[in-house]
DNA sequence: ACCTCGCTTTAAAGCGCTTTAAGAACTCCT
DNA sequence: AGGAGTTCTTAAAGCGCTTTAAAGCGAGGT
C-alpha cells in the first residue's frame, strides 16, 4: 500500500546512478538521449513520482510562491485560479494558506514562511502597513488589491477611481445627473472608490450624494428601502460593490420601483453574481486574470531577475454594460 | 534578507546539541526543564522557525492531510475552514490543492501525492468510482459529499433523502399538498434528492411533479417563469439547491406571484445566500462543520488507529425554517 | 568501591532528492 | 601516439531536520 518507488529504485532498475535519473527527470542537460529514454521508461513502468518535499529541501532554490487568501472570498478564488496557471508557466509551485477562524493573517503567513516560500502573494490583506514592512524585510511580498504606499512591498491593484469614473461617465452619457453613490464602508478600497466618485461628480459639475453602506446585500437593501421611500430620489445609483448593488436592486424592485426604468444601478466587481441572467447588473470589471498575472510576474522578477526596486502596477478597470442601466425617464 | 536561523544555530547559541533543540521545540520528552527554558529563550531571541520542508522529510510520519477542493465552491470553502481547525486539533497539517482550468482532479490529486500526504480528503469529486478505487490503493481516501459505494474509500455525506423528507414534512404540516420538486440535474447528489422527494411524496399519498433544473439561478428562473404562467400551479416548491431556489423566488416575485403568500419555496444547502435578509429562504442545512470533523476523523483513525475497514458516515441534515414558507392560501 | 538504575544529552545515521566536481570514455588534431 | 576537447556519468556532499541507540552522570544500594 505504501512504499512508493524512490529515485534510487528507478536508478537501480535502469542500471544508472541516481544522479542521472534526477537529471533526466528534470530535463536537465547532460544525459544522452539513450539514457533519457531508458530512465523515462523505467520511471513510467514503476510509476515513479518525485517526492516534492525532498526535492524542495535539496534544491537550492525552492521555486515556491506562497499565497495568502480568504477561501471564502469569491474574488480570491478567481485570482487563485489564475495565479496557479501563471505560476506554472513561470516554473513555480503555489502553496495556499487560507484564513480561518483560528488562523489570522499572521498565522497564515507563518505557515507560508515555514514552507520557505520564496515570495508571498497576499490577497487583499488587512494588516497594517507597518507589519507588511517587517514582513517584506524577510521575503519579497506582493500585495494584491489594495494600496500599500510606503512599504517595500510590490502592489498590484486596479484603479478604483477610474472604475467609478467609467460608471459615472456611462450614466451621464445616458442622461443622468442625479447620481448617488452607495458607500462600501471603512476599508481602503471603499475609500478609494468613494473618492473617485466625489472627484468625478465634481468634474462633471454635479452634486454628490453618498449613502452609507458596507459590503453585504443587507446594506444594499437598507439603502434601497430608503431610496424607494424618498421623494427626491436620484435616477441612478453607483454601488461600491456588487453585493450592495444586488441588495439595492432587490429592495427597489420589491418596493415597486422599476430598475432600470426609474432607477439605474451600477455595481463594482463584475462578480458572477452580476452576470446572472436575472440580475444582469452593469458593473465594473477588475480583470482578475491580469491582476494574477502581474502579481506572479512581480514575484518572479524579484526572484529570477534580481529586481530590487518596488513596483506598483495599477490596472485600468472597465465597465461592463448590462441591463440594469438605461436612460432616465424624462421628467415632467 | 534571507538566511533564516537554522536549528544548529540555536543549538550553538545555547551550547547544546541540535538533537536537544529538536526535542525541546517539539515538546518531546527528555530534555530537562533548564535546557528547555534556555533553548526556548534562544529560539525566541533568534526568531527561529523550523523549516517545514525539512521536518516533513526527516519525520517518519508526515502528518499531512491533502485536501482536494474547488476553490470557487462556497460550500467547499466552508468545509475547508472546518477541516483546518479539526486537523489542527488532531495534530495534522493541511495541504490544499484546488482544481483549475489546467489542473483537473487527477492533477490536483497528484500534487497532493507529491507532497506525500498521508491521506486524501476529496471534496465532492466527480471522478468515477473506479479511479477512486485505484487511488485508494495508494493512500487512504475520504470522499466528502457524495456516495462511493463500492470503492475502498471512506465516505462522509449527508442523508439527502432525509433532508428532502424534512422539507416536505414541513410543507405538508403547513397544509400544502401540491408540492413540486425542482430538479438539480444529473449529478449523484441531485439524483439522491430527487429520489428522496419521490419516496416521501409517495409515502404521504401525494402525487409528484418534478420540474427540470440544474444548479444555477438561471435554471430556477426558467422554472419560476413557467410556474408563474401555469394555471394549475403548485402551492409549494422544493428546490434541489439554494441557487435554484433563489432563481425561482426571483422569477415568481417579478411575475407578481407572492412568496410565500401564493407559493412557498424551500432550498437546499442553507448557504449564506439563503440566510440573506432579503432572501430569507427556508432551507436544508447540511452541517459543514460536522462533515469536516468526520472527514478528518476518518482519515486520522485510519492513520493513527490502524482502522482498515471502510466507513461511511451519513449525517442527518435538518431544516432551517425561514420566511419563504407559509401555509397555503385557503382555496375557494 | 562497584553496580545498577533513572534521567539527560548527543553522535550519527538517515529522510529522498539535487548538485557539483571529478572521472570515464570518446573524438579530433597535429 | 599524445594531448586537448567533448560528452556523458557518477561519487559524494549536502539540504535542515528527526530519531535512535548509546554514552554520561549522579544517586542509591550493598
Amino acid at each position: 500500500m505504501d512504499q512508493r518507488p524512490r529515485l534510487s529504485d528507478v536508478a537501480a532498475h535502469v542500471g544508472v546512478s541516481p544522479a542521472s535519473v534526477s537529471l533526466v527527470l528534470r530535463g536537465a542537460p547532460g544525459p544522452s538521449a539513450e539514457t533519457r529514454e531508458r530512465v523515462l521508461a523505467a520511471a513510467a513502468e514503476l510509476g515513479y513520482r518525485a517526492d516534492r518535499t525532498a526535492s524542495l529541501l535539496a534544491r537550492r532554490r525552492r521555486h515556491l510562491l506562497g499565497v495568502m487568501l480568504d477561501v471564502r472570498n469569491p474574488f480570491h478564488a478567481e485570482l487563485v485560479e489564475e495565479l496557479h496557471v501563471e505560476a506554472d508557466r513561470a516554473g513555480y509551485e503555489v502553496v495556499l494558506s487560507t484564513l480561518t477562524r483560528n488562523r489570522d493573517e499572521d498565522g497564515a503567513v507563518e505557515t507560508l514562511l515555514d514552507f520557505r516560500c520564496e515570495a508571498l502573494i497576499l490577497l487583499g490583506p488587512d494588516s497594517p502597513g507597518s507589519s507588511l514592512d517587517k514582513l517584506a524585510e524577510q521575503v519579497p511580498c506582493v500585495v494584491v488589491g489594495r494600496m500599500a504606499r510606503d512599504a517595500q512591498v510590490d502592489v498590484v491593484r486596479s484603479a478604483d477611481d477610474v472604475g467609478v469614473g467609467a460608471a459615472l461617465a456611462h450614466l451621464i452619457d445616458l442622461g443622468h445627473s442625479r447620481i448617488a453613490f452607495l458607500d462600501g464602508g471603512s476599508g481602503a478600497v471603499a475609500a478609494a472608490r468613494r473618492r473617485g466618485y466625489r472627484r468625478a461628480m465634481h468634474r462633471a459639475g454635479l452634486s454628490a450624494q453618498v449613502l452609507p453602506g458596507d459590503h453585504t446585500e443587507e446594506g444594499g437593501v437598507r439603502a434601497g428601502r430608503q431610496l424607494a421611500a424618498s421623494a427626491e430620489r436620484p435616477t441612478a445609483v453607483v454601488a461600491s460593490n456588487d453585493r450592495l448593488a444586488v441588495g439595492v436592486m432587490d429592495a427597489l424592485l420589491r418596493a415597486g420601483v422599476d430598475v432600470p426604468g426609474e432607477v439605474s444601478v451600477v455595481g463594482y466587481d463584475d462578480s458572477t453574481l452580476a452576470r446572472l441572467a436575472h440580475i444582469d447588473l452593469t458593473s465594473v470589471n477588475q480583470d482578475a486574470p491580469a491582476q494574477a498575472r502581474n502579481a506572479v510576474r512581480a514575484a518572479v522578477t524579484r526572484l529570477d531577475e534580481g529586481r530590487a526596486r518596488r513596483t506598483e502596477i495599477v490596472l485600468v478597470p472597465h465597465l461592463v454594460v448590462r441591463g440594469s442601466t438605461a436612460a432616465p425617464v424624462s421628467r415632467t
